[in-house]
DNA sequence: GCCAACGTTGGC
DNA sequence: GCCAACGTTGGC
């Protein structure tokens, strides 16, 4: 089982949208990188940080779990902001996982990840990242459960 | 709104 | 295959 941290825009879809749809399709990764954890490395039970990115308060809002392995994207063969012309239903560029809520939790913002040196390896804290998903070490993974969250 | 960092595109 | 130009991400 592996550890996850997947980035959301809360206005595209929150943790509180993703309560109450309970699952929701991770569409629109345009990133090759990112797809390429879904697509490969991803598998049903992996446990997944749901972070809130672009917004007032970035952070860790949730936990979720992956539900569903990958399958092509829907959304790159529709008309719409996520449409690649380049992508056939014979050849899909594009993947996503399904991803199930698990909970809400109080915000564990970045400025407070940032404050724990045990954490400064994390994807998401180096300078200059914008990979939307990223692996998450275990030893992180135990580190935020057992001292960051409540 | 700014801007650093980084991925992608396309001309050569 | 190089690399400049351009677009996007995302914290601040």
């Amino acid at each position: 089982m592996r550890y996850w941290l997947m980035k959301s825009e809360p206005s595209e879809v929150s943790i509180d949208d993703l309560e109450s749809m309970k699952t929701v399709p991770w569409y629109g990764v345009r990133n090759y990188q990112a797809r390429n954890f879904m697509r490969d490395q991803m598998r049903v039970g992996d446990m997944v940080f749901f972070y809130h990115s672009s917004c007032a308060e970035p952070g860790i809002a949730g936990l979720a779990e992956v539900c569903k392995l990958a399958y092509p994207d829907e959304t790159q063969f529709e008309e719409g902001k996520y449409f690649d012309p380049k992508a056939t239903r014979e050849n899909p560029r594009w993947y996503n996982v399904d991803v199930k809520f698990s909970r809400k939790i109080p915000l564990i913002s970045i400025s407070e990840l940032r404050r724990h040196p045990e954490l400064s390896n994390m994807r998401i804290l180096q300078k200059g990242n914008r990979l939307s998903i990223t692996p998450v070490d275990p030893l992180e993974w135990d580190y935020i459960k057992s001292n960051l969250l409540r």
